[in-house]
DNA sequence: ATATATTTGACAAATGATGTCAAGTAAATT
DNA sequence: AATTTACTTGACATCATTTGTCAAATATAT
């Protein structure tokens, strides 16, 4: 039997606009809470400005997301914009994973 | 029987500055190829500033090192870097990667 | 039509990236 | 030990990017 996964390749921007809406919440209203313009926001929902680190811990906050899961999507959003035109990528990605799990192992100290 | 990969955590910086001093070159006979000032390749070789792509790519160049090899290095550090300090960051790498795959197979339009 | 919500673009301020330069230190040579 | 050669350091300059403000333009809903 073959197990299919469907993957959601919503953008974080996506993914905000379309809770927003189903919360009924204006930007303004998000906006403030965030401390931003509306603008800004409007921009980070249409992917045309990235949100801070900060916007969207407080973004999962005001719409009721769960937090690392956002933060995953967005950061690894980021991850593959900037890599996704390296003929490496994979290769890229994969000795991340390993740097990582060397950093972690030595973050003891500092 | 157990197969155990031993993992060079070598930067890029340090792997520059050794294949430099094994080819006998000097910061500034370097310098001048990549055409930035010696100081400059001395920060690098010691992660005290980033190099850029080019700069990685003329370094391969000069000191005879794999082009890709050294940009998988390069990138990877940085995202390593990146996202050391998330505890999500391996689901981060696993994400990214899906994403990845997905920009690269629409990739055709632009 | 009017009011409300969103989008757009010009601009500003802050931050980060990238480089220059000269003076300081370290290492090697005479 | 004095000199030369190599490397390091920090102050500074310049430029690009990020992050934000604001007001006018547009779209949507009453």
């Amino acid at each position: 039997m073959m197990s299919s996964k469907l993957i959601q390749m919503e953008t974080v921007g996506q993914i905000i606009r379309a809770k927003r809406e189903s919360l009924g919440l204006l930007l303004r209203q998000v906006a403030s809470h965030l401390d931003i313009d509306q603008a800004i926001l409007s921009k980070i929902e249409r992917n045309e400005r990235k949100p801070t680190k900060q916007n969207i811990i407080k973004l999962a906050e005001i719409l009721k997301l769960d937090e690392e899961d956002l933060l995953v999507q967005f950061i690894s959003e980021r991850i593959a914009y900037e890599i996704a035109d390296e003929d490496c990528a994979s290769k890229v990605l994969k000795v991340a994973e390993q740097k990582v799990k060397y950093l972690k192992s030595n973050l003891v100290k500092n």
